[in-house]
DNA sequence: CTATTTCTGCATCGATCGATGCAGAAGGGT
DNA sequence: ACCCTTCTGCATCGATCGATGCAGAAATAG
């Protein structure tokens, strides 16, 4: 079988598809969904939007590519965090990433799965229910990953992994807003370390 | 001195602009301050934008406003827990109040000062902030009782008030979030109620 | 070279954004 | 009754929203 990928043919595209989605994803990320307008992101990324819309669809389009692509970067320490051994690795490393992650120097503060699209008008809800999903899709992996810490005893018996679950996403998206609001990096880490001092809360 | 507010000459306005500043409240609550146009705050409202503006100035003035009512309305929870004789009385009553308010059976999921403005654009920059100063100002105040609690000797002298200020605020961010995505008021209840398993977090 | 395909720059679309001007209606004070 | 103040309905403002049409530029295939 050709693997090979075919070289289109005509006129090929004249800048970087990948850096232009990354552009893009910062704005996004700074003003969220609706707060970020086509004159921005095509601004940000240095092309018409003629070029936008041929290459990425349309806004909503772009924002979806986006989110993937956070999700494969700035959002990627949650995947790794999975893989710790135990349950008490698992959560502290979702802890420091979220607040690495929304509390970065150079770049825009808060988590794009929270602030992208929160709440909003009609014309963006497809915005707000892929937010939605994003976040329920993270919540789900973290409560199998501790199901499987029950099963595997690195978690008491009677812990409620959808509870527990729960308590973790809500930490993490409760530093989110506050980093949004400009708190800082280590305020927000010693908040977290506080709230591990005490693990498994039961 | 005359306290009596004096009668207004010429016509009197002809809506009650108490409820038409809870709907547009409503509105706030449930679309965000950018998702909110003029069209839909004046529909919700039952008044034109002649007479919105005459009224309450503009639409951040509006909101302005809108945030006010949310404060002693829906969100008056806060004034109420923070008289609790104890800093455990005072977190109970704030979490009980973040998860009824945020998930009213009839009403917007969420809480206004989370999702009305988290991240925008450059015009709703000034809502942006005020939830931002709002935000503080609800942190302010629980630092503040918790100081006062380890001046009382009602939590241990080596708390730090400001980090477990941060630690219920987050938790209380959290719960807006999830219940902005439809998370159900028993479950987040649950959720904090473990949380509240073990207090003071140290 | 020519033919073909794709991409890009410019202009612009209709809709909606927040915000006003204006004239007349509607109620108060005297 | 009258006058005077305020409020309201209608039309509309310029700006911006997301999204396209079109023609020419640019690159590959033959």
């Amino acid at each position: 079988m050709e693997t090979r990928q075919r070289r289109p043919t005509g006129r090929p595209r004249g800048f970087d598809a990948d850096e232009a989605l990354e552009r893009a994803l910062l704005v996004f990320w700074e003003r969220g969904y609706e707060g970020a307008s086509l004159a921005n992101l095509t601004d940000a990324m240095g092309i018409s939007t003629t070029s936008m819309y041929a290459t990425f669809g349309n806004k909503e389009e772009l924002f979806r590519k986006a989110l993937e692509r956070y999700t494969e970067g700035p959002s990627a320490y949650l995947a790794r965090a999975l893989d710790e051994p135990t349950a008490l690795g698992v959560v502290t490393a979702i802890f420091a990433g979220t607040v690495r992650t929304t509390t970065r120097p150079a770049g825009p503060n808060g988590c794009l799965g929270v602030q992208g699209a929160l709440a909003t008008g009609d014309s963006s809800r497809g915005a707000r229910d892929l937010l939605v999903a994003w976040r329920d899709s993270g919540y789900s992996r973290i409560r199998e990953r501790f199901e499987r810490a029950v099963d595997d005893g690195d978690l008491p018996p009677e812990t409620d992994p959808a509870l527990l679950a729960r308590y973790v996403t809500a930490l993490a998206y409760g530093i989110a807003v506050q980093a949004a609001g400009g708190v800082g990096r280590d305020e927000l880490q010693d908040m977290a370390d506080l709230a591990l001092r005490d693990w498994p809360p039961r």
